[in-house]
DNA sequence: AAATAATAGTTAATAATGTAAACTATTTTC
DNA sequence: GAAAATAGTTTACATTATTAACTATTATTT
């Protein structure tokens, strides 16, 4: 009998949370070991999809997190050869944030094997619960993320 | 628009379910600013619901950690004056856990604080849907602690 | 136009977390 | 009694998060 189902106030949600996230990641990991990064992967994808004119600030509110954080993650991707940094025309402080051929080639893998990973996670669940899960996890994102008042 | 919402394939599950947890936790935290410990409340809640008879090695299995991991936890909440390590009677090599009265004190505000993030997180959803959330959170995590085989 | 403030990104320092290997003490197995 | 297994500790290393101080550039103020 699966403790989590019971007593729910008893147990902190984010512990769930966070730990089957991992599991996530772990599998993501494992599908993608082939590649030569072992992490980042969703960062790629966001990058790419911003066509050569995302900056690193950017990147930082795309993923939630702070710019020291992205300055590794570019510096990781940069040092692998799936991203280069090309400095702005029009605001020298910036940064563009550029995918290589290698990102590109290395790219279409990636969104499989993500698309792998939510099937592998979400399997045994209807379609439509499926969809409920997704909305009821962005509600209780957006949930969380509003005032912290009480 | 919510992007989480749409073109999930493109989108790692996991990173959601880890920032989300991160969020309840780092709510959990505030709720509990008053408490002389940051961390390990769900360890806390585990040790006490053993009563006196759980192990290191049996917390490293309910938290899904490992040994090293639950020598930091237990030193931690031992330093503050949390829980006592018991040699067993039984088998020396093993020590049981067993709370303060310090941490009976404490106890109650911890569940009160996750009961609160809990609500907060599931705010805005029906009892019903808060049901849901959860069933289908553990079989999304049994999914992903299957056999990695594909 | 010069001084000031704000922004983008970097570097450095500290602490927390995850993982693996080597180790001690005790118990189990043969 | 010897060998193997178990419980827990220590050490080492890499990752991750957070904060502050820093450089270079751009925007604002007077």
């Amino acid at each position: 009998m699966d403790t989590l189902l019971e007593n729910i106030d008893n147990q902190p949600l984010g512990f769930f949370l966070t730990r089957t996230g991992k599991s996530y990641l772990s599998e993501l990991n494992q599908q993608l070991s082939n590649l030569d990064i072992e992490r980042n992967y969703y960062s790629l994808i966001i990058i790419e999809r911003g066509q050569g004119q995302l900056t690193q600030n950017e990147l930082a509110a795309a993923l939630g997190t702070d710019k020291v954080s992205v300055v590794r993650i570019v510096d990781y991707l940069v040092s692998k050869g799936y991203i280069r940094r090309l400095r702005s025309k029009e605001d020298k402080r910036k940064f563009c944030l550029v995918g290589t051929p290698k990102a590109l080639l290395a790219l279409p893998h990636i969104r499989k094997a993500i698309a792998g990973a939510n099937e592998k996670a979400l399997s045994s669940l209807s379609a439509d619960e499926k969809k409920e899960f997704i909305r009821m996890l962005g509600i209780i994102k957006s949930n969380l993320n509003s005032s912290k008042t009480f």
